[in-house]
DNA sequence: GACGACGTTGACGTTAACGTAAAGTGGTTG
DNA sequence: CAACCACTTTACGTTAACGTCAACGTCGTC
């Protein structure tokens, strides 16, 4: 494959086109206030698989958007392994034989199960912290009153 | 081999079992599955200060709730020291200053908005998991059709 | 009175998820 | 061309949250 040459790709842009197609470690970087250490880590863990001219990483996208999730899964408290584990299998879906489909389809299932508890666990705590702001209210109240 | 007892009897009091004061760090720990070098961890960490007899640990309810609390704040994501950080201002409570009990409300309602961006994270995160789901059934029923 | 179950205190080991520093590459800009 | 950038690899360092042993004390029981 030849490489066309490229527009004026990476700096600030005269017109800020609607749909930019690239992005440099460092943008992404910025983005989602990373920094490029972690997607190159991200990418060791094999979370990532950026496309490369010569050395440089270009992360188009599809890269985007899967490092979101990843940042997501893990402020939900998934491992990158986990993480890991449901992106790969997503990208053998296509042929994909059925007992790996199987599985993918448990390994969601645990998912659920855990959103599910995290939801149950969301409410809990959200009403202590309501009883513990409830508290420090009154004891303030009365701190108030001289 | 000893036959079967009714209970793994305690060590302290025969089996009250409506209304059980105290345990053992072993019974918490299974009460839990946890393991007691992670309560004696978080211990350590100043998260729980259990009763001694002579060397031994005893826990009252009042353990047992935080030891409960704390648990479902790490699998909301929070660090041991961010829970130790409200568990500390919470028993500091009753004479607490104005001060302290301003910066315990700020930092409540920085939980608050965590647990905000979590119900959204989890919401997003269930329609993925619905979306790949949905995407790994047509596959399975594709190949169960030869 | 040995045995096993449970408890204790160190102290060192381990894993995940990066941080950080060193040393080099490649492009643009004054 | 030199001086910056932003990017690269390599490699060692760090932190949180325990795990894992060793070495010991204390029961109840066989």
């Amino acid at each position: 494959m030849s490489i066309p040459k490229a527009e004026a790709t990476p700096p600030v842009n005269g017109s800020l086109p609607r749909q930019r197609r690239t992005y440099s470690i460092g943008e992404l970087a910025r983005m989602f206030e990373v920094t490029p250490r972690t997607i190159r880590f991200y990418e060791q863990e094999g979370l990532l698989a950026p496309e490369r001219r010569g050395q440089t990483r270009i992360y188009h996208e599809k890269d985007r958007v899967r490092l979101k999730l990843t940042l997501r899964g893990k402020r939900l408290g998934f491992s990158l392994a986990e993480i890991r584990e449901v992106v790969e299998m997503y990208d053998a879906m296509p042929d994909g034989n059925a007992r790996q489909l199987k599985r993918l389809l448990e390994i969601l299932a645990d998912k659920r199960n855990n959103m599910e508890r995290q939801l149950e666990d969301i409410r809990l705590m959200q009403r202590e912290l309501d009883d513990v702001e409830l508290r420090a209210r009154e004891v303030l109240e009365r701190l108030d009153q001289y």
